[in-house]
DNA sequence: ATCCTATCCTGTAGGC
DNA sequence: TGCCTACAGGATAGGA
């Protein structure tokens, strides 16, 4: 579900909320978060702790804290961190996995209904030795992404652009939504092999990632059906989306109707006349001989 | 080596 | 209303 705009946007709410703060108390439900099961040491090693930092790269947030330990936290589909200044009745919210409570009374938790998220306790100065983040490619908007290097990458990959924008190794934080967005905007066939895109394509395919994603975290993310935010408001970048989930309806640039295919077993939504299969190639189109 | 498929889960929307 | 199916913003172990 939350992509890189979504986890930034959480990012600087936590930041707001529960740096300086000091877990008191550390409480896990005991079920397996994509099938590992959180430790009990995981509590244990963060009871007392002091919130220092909040990081992010892709869609994985690093919450650091004093002594050199950190959260490592990937909301897959489902995950949420909500914070409460006065937290409700547990039993009020199911699905909560792991509850941090503050000295102040104030508390941050985590909600995961399908449990493909990821909670784990690392060593701080260790944290990008995880394996979950040593694969992970450039952030597009931490460190930034350019098209030459974008093009230098894709040569001679035979994957569809679509799934490239998807591999997180190539470029982190990108999902499912914006993928599609960005290829829009960018006038790019989704189906294109990422190997045969030249170099305006990328340099589209980069300027139009670094727009959209910059645009979604300024109207907080998008909330397509579970997303929300810490304070558990919706997203307002949804209003914005042009192609995502808006298969039949018209083009917002061209009128033409959406249209909606599957790729390696994900939607992508796309206009077949702005993105048109030819023109990111650099084929030259022609006018029909008059007759 | 590089691809796509199936799979892990629950919630929700839509058809009948 | 209720039941059923399809699908969902991710990642990854497998098989082709």
């Amino acid at each position: 579900m939350p992509e890189l705009p979504e986890v930034e946007t959480v990012r600087r709410a936590l930041a707001e909320t529960i740096r300086g703060r000091t877990v008191q108390r550390v409480q896990l439900s005991g079920a397996a978060l994509r099938g590992e099961r959180v430790p009990a040491s995981a509590a244990r090693r963060l009871a007392g702790r002091r919130i220092d930092t909040l990081r992010r790269h892709g869609k994985y947030l690093l919450i650091d804290c004093d002594g050199g330990v950190s959260v490592l936290s990937h909301l897959g589909m489902s995950g949420r961190w909500l914070y409460f200044a006065e937290p409700p009745a547990p039993r009020s919210m199911p699905h909560v996995h792991v509850r941090l409570a503050f000295g102040d009374g104030s508390a941050a938790w985590y909600q995961d209904p399908r449990r493909f998220g990821i909670f784990r306790v690392v060593e701080t100065a260790h944290a990008f030795e995880d394996p979950s983040l040593a694969a992970l490619g450039p952030d597009p908007v931490i460190g930034g992404i350019d098209g030459t290097q974008l093009h230098a990458a894709a040569r001679g990959a035979r994957t569809p652009v679509k799934a490239f924008l998807l591999d997180q190794s190539r470029v982190a934080g990108i999902g499912n939504i914006y993928a599609s967005e960005i290829l829009h905007r960018a006038g790019v066939d989704p189906r294109r092999l990422a190997g045969t895109l030249g170099a305006a394509a990328w340099s589209r395919i980069a300027e139009e990632s670094r727009a959209v994603l910059g645009e979604a975290i300024d109207r907080m993310g998008t909330t397509f059906s579970m997303y929300r935010t810490v304070w558990g408001e919706d997203g307002q970048y949804g209003e914005q989306l042009r192609v995502y989930g808006r298969v039949g309806e018209p083009c917002v640039r061209c009128g033409r109707a959406i249209r909606r295919i599957v790729q390696a077993g994900r939607s992508t939504y796309w206009c077949t006349r702005c993105q048109p299969a030819g023109r990111a190639s650099g084929t030259v189109v022609r006018a029909r001989p008059a007759r």
